[in-house]
DNA sequence: TAGATTGTTAATCGATTAACAATC
DNA sequence: TAGATTGTTAATCGATTAACAATC
């Protein structure tokens, strides 16, 4: 039982801290501060101890953290201890990019299912050992292999059925690609990763600056 | 010039009202109000009132939006109203998968130049037209086709590197696909768009469900 | 006119930051 | 011990929401 409701930003930013101590960890670093971490994400120290201070006490008051205990700890709190299994649904170009993505076996995402409704791409591997199958064995494949992650990316007209597939089929979590902003049970989680969204707030920005001066 | 500072999920926001908006423009609507918009996106009328109201009065009291009028609107704030020239930054998987998304031409977005170290990729097409191009022709390919965005899929570890090469060839904005936090002059613009930060958010979610009961 | 919906103000809510006692 | 840095409280800042007069 968690204490208290976290703050949203704070999950994206622990994530953060604990790429970070990775990258401190990689470079032989095993001690390091709020002021430290801050520093090197561009934020307040102060901001770094109070994401941790949902959690519990990880540091050494005058002393600062150890790098290896505050990087286990946050890979506790994130989940991460155990590996998560992912099916990538919809076996386009992005999709291949992800799932050929190296970022996601190094911490802990195991790409073992991908399917797509084109006859052509079934039988086909996305990545060594994994072949795309057909949407209709989405089902018995994802409960077989115990899989509880699908990375959604396929077209945007077809998000929605696709998704309530996904929940039938008892997956907990939807990193979804496309545009739309799905409707699932609220048992189920969905990240929207919307680039088109993005990059039209660059533009928004960049607009901004010509017309400001 | 602008008279306030625009609060970046309203930004967000304007973007999403847009593509709404694009969608009952091809559904035939003509007129629409906070409400329906609201509604379809799950957030307050209020809100997205708020959100218009730092740029104008778009609406008729008693009335609603027309869809086209407020359509136009955004566009231009969005700075939408031209088209944009952006470049691949890496040609990878992900480079490839980016520029050959319809969603990129479908909303102003021009892939002109792509760009790769790999010797084997030089020459080669990224999509139909565009070859990828040698890093060292980069300054000057950028400045020739008057390219504004940068869009980022180059390995973490050369990504500040290549981000102050983007820079100095006058590059605007970039949206950066890279696990870096990219340190650029004030008056350059990047977005992050962070997938495995996404996906780590959503783990942590899955735990925690799991955890609270 | 009566009903509907805007634009905007004021209230609320939530997240960030500063400050400091605790303590290594 | 003196200096450093935590964990936490309180203050500040910013964003969301409710409420309502204006008005179509």
């Amino acid at each position: 039982m968690r204490p208290l409701k976290i703050p949203k930003p704070t999950v994206k930013r622990l994530a953060i801290y604990y790429r970070c101590l990775t990258k401190l960890k990689e470079t032989g670093i095993d001690r390091t501060s709020s002021k430290e971490m801050a520093d090197a994400l561009g934020i307040k120290a102060s901001q770094v101890r109070k994401d941790l201070s949902y959690f519990g006490e990880f540091g050494k008051r005058g002393v600062g953290y150890d790098v290896d205990k505050l990087s286990y700890k946050l890979k506790e709190i994130l989940g991460l201890k155990k590996n998560w299994n992912v099916a990538i649904i919809g076996s386009g170009n992005l999709g291949y990019a992800i799932a050929n993505y190296s970022g996601l076996e190094k911490n802990g995402f195991k790409v073992v299912a991908a399917f797509d409704i084109d006859e052509k791409k079934i039988g086909r591997m996305i990545i060594p050992g994994v072949t795309i199958n057909k949407f209709s064995e989405m089902s018995s494949i994802i409960n077989e292999n115990s899989i509880e992650i699908a990375i959604l990316t396929v077209p945007a007209h077809e998000s929605q059925n696709v998704a309530d597939a996904l929940v039938k089929s008892g997956i907990k979590g939807i990193l979804n690609f496309t545009p739309s902003s799905l409707s699932v049970p609220e048992n189920i989680s969905v990240e929207d990763v919307d680039f088109v969204i993005s990059l039209k707030s660059l533009t928004f920005e960049i607009a901004s600056f010509n017309d400001n001066e």
